[in-house]
DNA sequence: GCGGCAGCCACAATCGATTGCGGTCGAGCA
DNA sequence: TGCTCGACCGCAATCGATTGTGGCTGCCGC
């Protein structure tokens, strides 16, 4: 306020004048005396200063894995959208996929008086999570969540998803069906797999050694996994991947070997990211709001640190659409 | 400092004590009770605290224009990267590509006492960043420069890129090659344009009515110059694509009215985003460094910081490769 | 035995903004 | 005229860390 000083008033008068909830215990005239000497130095409130005092920084975090993997933009543009239009400032911060570098990035934000985080690095079991949630730091997990539901998550209806594919399939003929699984500390590849079961069950289909885990979402994962289908002799028609990498690196795989798609199986991914539609032939894939998950995680976490209280809602799915092109054909 | 007082010390002795440059004014008893206090403590220091008090925050900002372009992620990476292993934290912030907002997002991050910015928005004029400039702000222009050179800047060998494209068709025979050339704002837009003409003129090959520019640097800006093209008769057996968004736009506007690629005509793009080798034909383009530019312009931004004085170098150009896939062939 | 020096630490100011409390002044009323 | 009340504003503490200055203690040398 040293800077508005310049109006002639004390800098308690100032900060009153300029803060528009306190403004009423200020003369209209001083008010204005204040407002246009501020316009006049071209003032920006340090937010350290402010922070320091409030211990309000109006800073959220959002952490991710690794931002070169297209599906994270999407979610990082929703929240950051929701959240400038609220005055608040993002900080990313990358964890590599590694649970130690991510340690240390979160003390750094926590140092940093970061207002809340937004996490999409959940992994099943998360001491850290947990932590988090114990002392009570305003925190949402998008797209994974942990074994424990005591944080406010926001991800896609992955069952919904699934059954789509397996439906899908099974209409068009195929009844060896493999499912493609992601990995098991992860929250997607858990339930994935397990609506993969349900579906199959469901249509009285085979089960019997059908869902691979594959290490990763990615496509080394997948092609190592669609190289261990092959090795074992399964006969299959399609595939029911756990997400679009690992169907890209199975069909990679698999092409090695002499099989083509559509022509020889089918195939279908999971978040229909960017280009799956550019591909030949196109991804057959579970498109996935993920724009909307970023929004939805940051409108509720925004509601969480203004209420000052607890969340409000501990679980939203969003509804996801089965994208048909050209990876499916009929068996 | 009132955690640390648990040591029953004075919070300026605990200060010393636990910053290394002044540890040596602190008898060693002492530091080792400090040390385990803060520990038994799980101290971390405040850092708006001490940013307020040193105005010097560790945290650097990047300003893209929309993290869903595949471009940038990897200049993200590259950026974090570097800068976490300095101890900074990397704020990020999306511009949407509008220059209003962006100058209320440069302002809120000046006002939480950002120690620097990596800008990859910057158009050919741009008042905002002569004003950084002028004020002495640290900041570093990459993928993008503007008009005034005063900022240091990190990008790609263009001019090279676009001759290697220009090059490889001639030799496979092309005469009549045309160039979407990116927006005249970016200076992108202008030297690949410029370096075009640079590399027709070298070959002897004609100029008249060779290049059109585009709008954006998007699919549809694409799609809409190559509707001009075929519009205006001009006759083409090759397109230099200032980018791969531009080429892909194009290639999808064209196969509309019967063209396929590389059978009736040859295309080359620029960055090889990820999954452009992924598609049919893969595209032939120029791959830029880009994590490596994201690195260098952060390692950039770090120097400028630690010297207190001027940035060392004021521009420097990456090497850039042609990679030759399936979108040439010879006429 | 006393002056001086050095090592170690405490005091207090500072960064910029916020906020409870108290003081001043003018108006209204008896 | 004197008292009260409320509007308005200033004082000073506070947030947590940093840093220049000064004071205390103990040891050395003369």
């Amino acid at each position: 306020m040293e800077v508005a000083r310049e109006a002639g008033v004390h800098p308690a008068t100032a900060s009153r004048a300029l803060n528009p909830s306190a403004r009423g215990e200020v003369s209209p005239r001083t008010v204005r005396r204040v407002v246009q000497a501020a316009e006049r130095l071209g003032y920006v409130p340090n937010t350290l200063a402010r922070g320091l005092r409030t211990s309000r920084s109006f800073v959220a975090a959002l952490v991710i894995p690794d931002i070169t993997n297209s599906l994270f933009p999407p979610i990082v543009r929703g929240a950051e959208q929701v959240l400038s239009a609220a005055g608040f400032t993002l900080v990313l911060t990358d964890t590599n996929n590694d649970p130690d570098s991510e340690r240390g990035q979160i003390a750094s934000m926590r140092a940093h008086g970061v207002d809340g985080f937004i996490i999409a690095t959940a992994r099943w079991q998360d001491s850290l999570l947990d932590e988090l949630a114990a002392d009570g730091t305003p925190t949402v997990l998008v797209n994974r969540r942990t074994a424990k539901s005591d944080l406010p998550f926001v991800g896609a209806e992955d069952q919904d998803g699934v059954r789509l594919c397996v439906d899908h399939l099974a209409d068009l003929g195929h009844r060896n069906i493999v499912h493609l699984a992601g990995p098991s500390d992860t929250s997607t590849g858990r339930e994935r797999s397990s609506a993969f079961r349900a579906a199959m069950r469901m249509r009285q289909l085979p089960l019997r050694s059908a869902i691979l885990e594959c290490a990763s979402y990615s496509e080394a994962a997948g092609a190592a996994g669609a190289a261990r289908l092959r090795a074992s002799g399964r006969p299959f028609s399609a595939i029911v991947a756990a997400n679009d990498l690992l169907a890209l690196g199975a069909m990679e795989q698999l092409a090695g070997s002499g099989l083509q798609c559509p022509r020889d199986y089918s195939i279908t991914g999971f978040n229909d990211l960017s280009f799956m539609s550019k591909l030949t032939p196109a991804l057959t894939t579970v498109r996935v709001p993920l724009a909307e998950m970023g929004a939805h995680a940051a409108r509720t976490l925004l509601g969480w640190i203004g209420s000052d209280g607890n969340p409000t809602s501990l679980r939203v799915l969003l509804p996801v659409e089965l994208i048909i092109r050209g990876t499916t054909s009929p068996h």
